[in-house]
DNA sequence: AAATCGTGGAG
DNA sequence: TCTCCAAGATT
């Protein structure tokens, strides 16, 4: 869960998340779908399929026993070098390394490393830093405390270089250029997709979800239907077998943003409302109705649950 | 090796 | 409103 997301995000869904599932071999009875549901508003939904496979494989071969070395935790899916380093350092006080965004600016600062962020050189460099610097003594002390530096004190805007205990032999401090570091590339200007989501409503307020591809953003989650913007309410019927005459009316609302890391998507939803409960449409397997009131058991992307929440205070529609 | 995968906090 | 990025991994 801790993978690209603040830890003060992570807390409520941690708690949540562990509460259902207190034991790797309960994790590892859960379908996927019960995973997701858990993790539904956290993003980066892949972790939630990988962390549920690795319970699996911890299951089937490791008697159900959480590997200590680095090599084997590494070979669990959703399980890379940095996160191995931290589970065998803290939790089993092993001399592994980590290196996270916390730690990559404190050794970036520490050693004036210029290169840009990101790149393979670059992170070369920090991971031989890193190493260097783990110690074989208190590993799990240390590990904790490297990050915290940086949470805390070495922090990307207005670092508190008066607080740092080891400021006097960091290079980039020494030159007084310690916001130079980490360097940062060009980012390319966000481009813009657009898609349209059809909202299909029946009589009894139940919104029609479809299961989403296991590739791609909101991969296996569960959302209203996508479509290209320059789909139209026909080709939505030819896909669903939806007749005209089960429509009571269709309602267009205003596109709004939806900002990832690399792209933006602009939403334009489509609200579709139908007469009665429609059981004419055949569901398959990866078409349900949902009501937007009811608990989900399945994963929902945030912006699923925005429009849900719009279903819900539907007068305005 | 560059792209992809979400959402929210902070400045 | 915009940018940057967070307890990164995978393809």
């Amino acid at each position: 869960m801790l993978q690209q997301t603040q830890a003060s995000t992570v807390v409520p869904y941690f708690e949540r998340f562990l509460t259902r599932f207190p034991s790797v071999r309960r994790l590892a009875k859960a379908s996927e779908d019960e995973v997701l549901e858990y993790w539904t508003g956290l993003g980066y939904y892949r972790r939630a399929r990988h962390l549920r496979m690795a319970a699996i494989e911890v299951v089937e071969k490791h008697a159900g026993q959480v590997p200590t070395d680095v090599d084997a935790l590494t070979s669990l899916p959703g399980i890379g070098r940095s996160t191995a380093g931290a589970i065998a350092a803290i939790a089993f006080r092993q001399t592994a390394t980590i290196l996270d965004g916390n730690v990559r600016r404190v050794l970036s600062r520490f050693y004036a490393i210029s290169g840009k962020r990101g790149t393979a050189k670059t992170e070369k460099q920090l991971w031989a830093r890193a190493e260097a610097n783990t110690p074989t003594a208190h590993v799990d002390l240390y590990t904790q405390a490297i990050m915290d530096l940086g949470a805390i004190v070495c922090v990307r805007a207005n670092p508190k270089c008066l607080l740092c205990p080891i400021a006097n032999e960091c290079k980039a401090h020494q030159q007084g250029r310690e916001h130079a570091y980490p360097s940062v590339a060009r980012r390319r200007p966000l481009r813009v997709r657009h898609a349209r989501f059809f909202v299909v409503i029946n009589g009894q307020g139940a919104c029609l979800l479809k299961k989403r591809p296991p590739h791609g953003v909101w991969a296996s989650l569960w959302s209203p239907l996508e479509y290209p913007q320059s789909a139209s309410v026909a080709a939505l019927s030819e896909d669903i077998g939806l007749r005209t005459e089960m429509i009571s009316k269709t309602v267009s609302r205003p596109p709004f943003r939806h900002a990832f890391t690399h792209y933006q998507l602009e939403i334009e939803p489509i609200y579709i409302f139908l007469h009665g409960s429609c059981s004419e449409i055949v569901l398959s397997r990866d078409l349900r109705w949902h009501r937007p009131g009811d608990k989900a058991e399945f994963g929902l992307s945030a912006v699923t649950v925005k429009l849900l929440e719009e279903i819900e205070g539907s007068g305005a529609l």
